[in-house]
DNA sequence: CTGAAAGCGCTTACAG
DNA sequence: CTGAAAGCGCTTACAG
């Protein structure tokens, strides 16, 4: 059918080892008979079998990505870094995602043997801690991305909580007390990190503060649902705190919708610093994650065996949204 | 190192071929045996090598996707149609990107033998159709998407042209006279199409009107610039028709930023309907283009051997950014 | 229903 | 520098 390593052979009056050789660019190979099999190889269109190779040669120039979902901006961004990294080292990508199933993930992890020479993965869901420890196999390096600690495998994490901090301490010396926060889905890792950055912060600033908590879960359209309670509450808050731009961005919309001015009615924050972010008027105020370079650097701590180099804290971008409250500005 | 189907046979008293046979699901294999031979798979925590199997099986259970580009909303709302298809036929998405490079995308191509069963393949670059064409081998099925027509291989394109026309028709209806077109990258098939629709629905209604077309290329910022430059000039559009929905959010940006109302002194309308589209202020008006679902019927288009249900058409939404314009209302 | 054996297309010691 | 041969871990006719 397909044209093989014999083909070459025969064509090239060598052995398939000389064949072999030549196309890996090993040494021991003469250089008058390397360029005759390199001629061979081109004319007939020769492309190696992968499987064959890997099969012999216990290698597959390919890392398992293994990650919730494929979509989404996240993911997305995600991919991009790792993509990039993958490319100059000449690697591919298989992908898998699980859809926030555990089962499903465990299989996915199992599926990636003999298929991949190391794994990404990316497990924020904390109540699979379980399956993912059993279903990562020791022979298969492997890193985590936002994954939470893990005993035994490398990690690497977005400093959330670190980052909820920073932001509420800029939403505070802005001069805004009554400050409300839109959560995002309780299982999940960042989530429950941004969260607690929200309350300590609170708690520290302002001792015995209720905190005001609405549940979202990541994306728009619970922002905008968010956004919309928060506008019927008996007192409304001087500042929102969205655990991620997607939500603050429903938020403003509904903010926008109802006529209620950002930030001079109420200063507004995100977190990831999404590409819109920028764009929306007014500017959204957000702690800046380079999710890209976080897949990135999972990739090369991945592939040159280190811990990785701990991933840089998010930055805060202040844009309009969170312009001085009007207390602030007295 | 690892456990192989040999440990497995042995631990369970059978011969290999007996093990593949049980575990491959086979009819000729007695209850009693496939059993035990489960049992002990399970114990042993077995799971078959990939390489090993598809060398031999000529099949690898593996579909490779090969893109421009791996992220960005329209790549991920793709993969997530085709991830879905993938999954409930138990099938891995081995992926690549070549951006926008013609040498990397062959090499991608190429790369891909005796990796996986079939191709999805996405080159919407029109200059790029040699090297597509040359770099597709026939032994393996490959199904095109947005990428125009091909010989030899079946294609499956968003309509484009006709979604254009769709919007140039209400844009016309709602009394707009003067409407700008916010082009996509001119190497682009699904850009060309999308101004082909605009110059020709124009020149069908309003004939030697001559077409006003700036130049962007499909992202926020380009829409952004484009939107700036509109309102500079001596006399503005009633309506502005970018060719995709991230320009028009960009442009909707720059109005919003300049204090123009939309629909009221301008109207706007996208295309492709992004999630945002809905969320933004007003609601942008934009021609709904199912990604997800353009990806999974190319993927069953590829698995079912046929040429696939022809994509649905786009559908226009309408939404508040396109508002009758002054004179209609009239 | 089961096993021995060939074979998938490579790579890699081992000799020379 | 080169070749013959073993071996990677499976699947699948072929016998029985």
């Amino acid at each position: 059918m397909s044209v093989t390593i014999k083909d070459v052979a025969r064509e090239a009056n060598v052995s398939v080892a000389t064949v072999s050789r030549a196309l890996n660019g090993h040494e021991n190979v003469a250089e008058e008979v390397r360029k005759r099999v390199l001629g061979v190889a081109d004319r007939l269109r020769y492309s190696p079998h992968h499987a064959a190779r890997s099969l012999s040669s216990r290698r597959t120039q390919t890392i398992g990505v293994v990650l919730p979902d494929l979509y989404g901006e996240f993911f997305s961004e995600l991919m991009r870094g790792i993509d990039q990294v993958a490319r100059e080292r000449g690697l591919h990508l298989l992908v898998s995602s699980y859809h926030g199933n555990p089962e499903e993930q465990g299989a996915a992890l199992r599926a990636m043997r003999g298929r991949v020479d190391g794994l990404l993965v990316m497990s924020p869901f904390v109540g699979e801690r379980g399956f993912l420890e059993q279903s990562l196999s020791a022979a298969l390096p492997a890193v985590l991305i936002n994954s939470g600690a893990a005993e035994g495998h490398r990690t690497l994490n977005v400093d959330s909580y670190g980052g909820a901090l920073s932001m509420m301490q800029h939403l505070l010396q802005g001069g805004h007390r009554r400050i409300a926060f839109i959560a995002g889905p309780d299982d999940n890792h960042d989530a429950r990190e941004r969260l607690r950055g929200y309350r300590d912060a609170l708690e520290r600033a302002l001792p015995g503060t209720a905190p005001w908590v609405l549940q979202g879960d990541f994306d728009e359209a619970s922002g905008h649902r968010a956004g919309g309670e928060l506008l019927r509450a008996a007192q409304r808050p001087d500042a929102v705190f969205a655990a991620n731009d997607m939500m603050a961005l429903g938020c403003l919309f509904a903010f926008n919708q109802a006529g209620v001015a950002v930030p001079g009615q109420i200063a507004l924050a995100g977190f990831d610093d999404i590409p819109l972010a920028r764009y929306v008027h007014p500017g959204l105020t957000t702690m800046r994650v380079d999710i890209a370079d976080l897949g990135g650097r999972a990739l090369r701590a991945l592939l040159d065996g280190n811990g990785g180099d701990p991933a840089p804290g998010p930055r805060l971008m202040v844009r309009e949204s969170s312009g001085a409250s009007p207390e602030a500005a007295r």
